[in-house]
DNA sequence: GCACTAAAATGATGTATATCAAATTAGTGA
DNA sequence: TCACTAATTTGATATACATCATTTTAGTGC
């Protein structure tokens, strides 16, 4: 348990001057969806995109505002989450390097149903829908691929919706552990290291709890030696006691 | 309040003499995403589609399958749920006809994720991922129409998310009568009869709670006027009060 | 190293809903 | 019309978790 005096989190890119073109050509080809495009089927696509840094903490679109653009994480990562009239947030993803979000309602217009914030300094790419659809349709290939990871998409909140109705408070949040250290974790002597800024309310919006319970497991997990936590960080130290949880 | 003697339900399609071809081709139209195609392109389509039909508590698929069929109700309903290790039941959605369901990962090979089960006589069209992904390639409108589809799908189980998490028991149980009328509501005299046979559990899995539970709240709506209903189904009196719940 | 502050932890209490148990009844089929 | 049975209802009790209130502390910036 390691009493230290600064975040071990790294300060993520807060300018964006590397947020360039360069790195939407090299990253672009890691989305799922472009893989199997040749280097000047991708050059073509990669001209589309715009490249656009965001700090943490700033709105990158709002629910119910227009929905006009598809968006892909290059760099950093995006929250989604709904707002709702109680003043309770609804985190529905945090999402990675190579994700995409927005929309893709690419049929008449419509309104983003959530909103998307920076979790932290993140690099966001960004195409118009009527550019994109120009792009499906000059390769139905990247269509296909995105339906996949749409239909992926559609599992894990299928997933989500069986934790909220099967799972108590203590394993979704091991869970969420395991799932944000896949994502984002860096591996450290002692453990894995979540490479992401997240507080405990950001943890309870993500089970579905209050920031009081997902406090109190979080001290258990201390306390049992699962993980090392801090102000906005978590380690994880003993990945099988997790999924012991997990599975239990 | 109605003193009935017998269900109020009709019985729906018992044999499956009428799932034919004929059916196949005028229904498949009415897909959303078949629907800008001509009818010659349609003729095509068609003929890859195979039909059957299901006795109400068929099991079309089960979890852990391998996935290889993408499938649309033509006539019935279709309930795909997850069935989990303590043996409670998940429902996720409940399909009427026009809907699509199974596998969309045409990428690689996988398995089903939820189980499929038809909640009512139900006439179902299956195509084979592989020919559907030569119609993909034939006809990138459907990709971009299918696309659109999915797209609702998530955000349809995203709201589910947002009501398991920020909406007590009554309300999320009327959120599902509303939904429930609108896709299988028929109008009578007094109100509108839910055309779909279901039982408390059945609704208690839906809304993510226990059987006891929906019960009472389906006894309060009765004794407040807001519903009508007996074993296995159904009738909205007074959507206007259904909406006053969900919304307050 | 020290003071400062927002994040996190902890404690006491309340409540919606689950659980367990039993009684009632709707709708069937004879 | 009647008996039958699974669906539904109802009641009593338990419990996980929320809520409210307060204290503690990690990590920053000076």
């Amino acid at each position: 348990m390691g009493k230290r005096k600064t975040t071990p989190l790294k300060d993520h890119a807060p300018d964006g001057h590397h947020c360039t073109l360069e790195l939407k050509t090299t990253k672009l080809g890691m989305v799922s969806f472009f893989r199997d495009l040749k280097q000047d089927e991708l050059d073509q696509i990669v001209k589309r995109f715009s490249a656009n840094h965001y700090q943490a903490g700033d709105e990158i679109y709002y629910q119910g505002e227009p929905a006009r653009y598809l968006r892909v994480v290059v760099e950093g990562a995006v929250k989604l989450l709904e707002y709702t009239e109680e003043g309770k947030d609804v985190v529905l993803d945090i999402l990675n390097p190579g994700s995409y979000f927005g929309s893709l309602k690419l049929l008449g217009s419509d309104v983003y149903t959530e909103s998307a914030v920076a979790q932290s300094g993140s690099c966001i790419l960004s195409i118009g829908l009527k550019d994109f659809r120009e792009i499906l349709q000059g390769f139905p290939s990247v269509g296909i691929a995105i339906l996949d990871t749409s239909a992926e998409k559609l599992r894990s909140s299928q997933e989500h919706i069986k934790q909220l109705t099967t799972e108590p408070v203590e394993t979704r949040i091991a869970n969420i552990l395991l799932t944000l250290s896949e994502k984002f974790g860096e591996n450290k002597e002692e453990g894995t290291l979540i490479q992401l800024p997240f507080s405990r309310k950001d943890l309870a919006d993500m089970a579905g709890t209050t920031t009081e319970s997902a406090s109190r497991v979080m001290s258990n997990f201390q306390k049992e030696g699962i993980i090392d936590t801090g102000r906005q960080w978590v380690e994880v130290e003993d990945i099988e006691q997790l999924k012991a949880i997990i599975q239990k």
